[in-house]
RNA sequence: UGGGUAAGCCAGACAGCUGCGUGUCGCGAAUGCGACAUGAGGAAAGUCCGGGCUCCACAGGGCGAGGGUGCCGGAUAACGUCCGGCGAAGGUAACUUUAGGGAAAGUGCAACAGAAACAUUCCGCCGAAACAGGUUAUGCUGUGGUAAGGUUGAAAUGGUGAGGUAAGAGCUCACCGGCGGCAUGGUAACAUGCCGGCCGUGUAAACCCCACUCGGAGCAAGGCCAAAUAGGGCGCAAAAAGCGGCUGCCCGUCGCUGCCCGGUUGGUAGGCCGCAUGAGCCUGUCGGUAACGGCAGGCCUAGAUAGAUGGUUGUCAAAUACAGAACCCGGCUUAUAGACUUGCCCAUUUU
RNA sequence: UCCAAGGUAGCUCAAUGGUGGAGCACUCGGCUGUUAACCGAUAGGUUGUGGGUUCGAGCCCCACCCUUGGAG
């Protein structure tokens, strides 16, 4: 992943709770809102609410690698915010790339399919 | 064979596909691309102690206050840690636990109950001796002697037995316990023996006394570069005062506060060093009961900065515990599925 | 990362080492035609957890758990 394609700063984090779209699923929350640069941002968050450090670090794991996979599918000029749930621990890979599709879709940035 | 006890060790492995951080090399003008190597723990945790390192003045003077440790000897850079020993307590035993200096230096506290929680006569016991009064007479009254018995309590001023006495009492004796002195053994704590006198309880994780010891803040320390409306320039002054740091006060000392230019009450903050060769790890050997130390050889083994180890498939009976480095080391404490090794003790059976 | 403060009844807080209490709330009774207010009574506590010191710990000491706050 780039550098430029990670969310750092504050103000940009508080832009995008105060005025972005929030979409909730199963095991992830998302925020997003149109950036107008030609490239996607991202960030992934556990709060200390999810577990210790162990269970927040593997959730963060399990949200990039899912990201890796479905980002050719996802539209451009977005950030993006996933938020990872409680109830994300003890899950596969697979169920929570579903969830964020489906989150996703929902917000309506996944390409068309054609 | 069963039960127990002590010590140690490991913390999935291998293979395929696919991702991430760092380093080196190659290509490239460059964000990069490719190859190779390497990449979390026994507790990385809690932050409870001790150090290194950095800055404040190289750890200052005087007065005062405070914290820590606490049987003895050793190990160590140091420690509240570790090793060995002593005493005490527990266990049939192997073994385990142990903040374990001082209560006649002083002060405080000991609720309720009880006569009394410093030494005191409430109920008692005695009438031998001494004094006063009284009775026909008699401890009858005051005074006197006594701490053996009673009640209370966690605790009642050494315990048990015998002698002794008016009644009693370490008043005397024996044994036990405690204290003091001497001798022997031991580096020492202490142990053993002999002698002496007969000795007021508990609490110091209450104040305190004694001995030893402790400066403060912390890598977001601290330094450099760039940028900046967050600060900069350097001409004058360098004495006093104020504020802040050095844990309280005085002294001392360090930093800031002046004028000029520019700017304003908002939330910006990038990069590099510090930062991975260290009280380092492994093997062998020597010294030591051990902790540990000496010598020789070999090895280089994470360094992120919104934070790198993941995902998935297969095989092994199963892969699942607690859990993620953030300046670094030595400990302590706490969490922990399962697997393995060795010594010792007890019980049972067989020879 | 570092440094502090705290944990007591349902809530807010007290309590010299010696029987854990107050206010509000709850329940019951009274007052009232009824409700509120008021009056009276009852109940409610492993003092965050586990060890230790002590005759005896909410209090003293040690370890752990949880919560809150601060530095930047």
């Amino acid at each position: 992943m780039l550098k430029k394609t990670v969310l750092r700063k504050k103000s940009d984090f508080s832009l995008l709770y105060n005025k972005g779209k929030s979409v909730n699923d199963r095991y992830v929350v998302l925020f997003l809102k149109k950036n107008g640069l030609p490239y996607n941002r991202i960030a992934f968050l556990a709060s200390k609410k999810v577990g210790n450090s162990v269970v927040r670090n593997r959730a963060r794991r399990l949200m990039k690698e899912s990201y890796r996979e479905i980002k050719e599918h996802m539209d451009i000029g977005y950030d993006f915010i996933f938020i990872a749930r409680k109830t994300i621990c003890n899950l596969k890979c697979a169920d929570v790339q579903k969830s964020m599709e489906a989150a996703i879709k929902r917000a309506g940035a996944f390409k068309r399919k054609f």
